[in-house]
DNA sequence: ATCATTGCAAATGTTTTGCATTCGA
DNA sequence: TCGAATGCAAAACATTTGCAATGAT
């Protein structure tokens, strides 16, 4: 299994929840962008013993729909635009839920880690538009021959591994 | 030049900088301990047009001897201890300077970024040891190929990468 | 002698926490 | 109903900045 050649644009699965949002007397946001989740989402939620609550359904929605990494406050501005009463630290909260579930992932950039972006399922990695953000990941891993191989020469028993492809996307090659 | 199989522990090279260590009347630390600094260190920084300082000595000289990667704390620690009287700001602005100089690589680990290492020379990928965090580098990178074909595949232009792995080295393995 | 760098302290920014309230199951 | 999750505000922690003093070149 080391070489199925695919990339996926990340998230493009069909869920989009749009509905009532309501907790906590939310009002006066885009109150309808939150319906019908998906059950195997509400699944992953009653898996993990956690509750599906409109902020995490819409925190999840936003980096669906943006379809790149987004920092704590991206996803702030984000969410409260849906649920106007949202508090920054729902957002830290509501992030690390969903990276405990393997919803999302945290980014590594440059200069810091603190973006988040839709987990891609199964063993991927991302490429990373320097330009515009986006994230496309890819399937084909080459790291398991080379891990079992340092293993030996190291003496290191690996056990994960770390990697995140940057470039141009193809729109932003030409700015 | 893609496989030269070769690993190293970092910073096995024999830069030790003991000195009198001067600077802001800082005294009581264990200053003789940054001297003879090599000429190609005192290079680097005229290179970078940066000023050769006991600080920035001391930082580099904790984070060879260290062999594995610390937070901008555990750094501040360390360099207290030669130069007593130096400040956490400086810690971060001698960390800067560090790696724009290429001397120092910031450690992206699951639960942040915020550590920083001596920068492997050359083209290598970490293997940090989970249980004691020492570093090692290795020089095999898997990654060319792969790259190249990937542009070709998604239209990305791909630029960099970032690759770490993570596992257990031999002494860790029996705790 | 000059100017980058430092130490210090204050300002700013980020993340976490406590608790009363609310809502999902 | 009941406990997990939220909103809010305060606390804790991390990073940056301004500036006078210092020292590397």
């Amino acid at each position: 299994m080391n070489s199925k050649r695919n990339s996926t644009i990340r998230g493009s699965s069909d869920f989009k929840y749009i509905s009532k949002a309501s907790r906590h007397r939310q009002e006066g946001g885009d109150a309808n962008a939150i319906s019908h989740v998906p059950k195997e989402i509400r699944a992953i939620f009653r898996g993990g013993r956690l509750k599906c609550t409109p902020q995490r359904l819409a925190v999840l929605g936003i980096l669906q729909k943006s379809m790149k990494h987004l920092s704590i406050n991206e996803v702030h501005r984000g969410v409260k635009k849906i649920l106007p009463r949202t508090g920054l630290a729902t957002i830290y909260r509501t992030l690390e839920a969903l990276e405990e579930l393997c919803l999302v992932v945290r980014v590594h950039l440059e200069d810091g880690c603190q973006s988040y972006a839709l987990a891609p399922s199964g063993h991927q990695h991302p490429i990373v538009c320097m330009g515009c953000n986006r994230v496309v990941d890819f399937e084909e891993c080459p790291l398991e021959d080379i891990s079992r191989r340092l293993s030996r020469e190291t003496g290191f028993k690996i056990q994960q591994h770390f990697l995140q492809l940057f470039g141009k996307c193809r729109e932003c090659q030409v700015p």
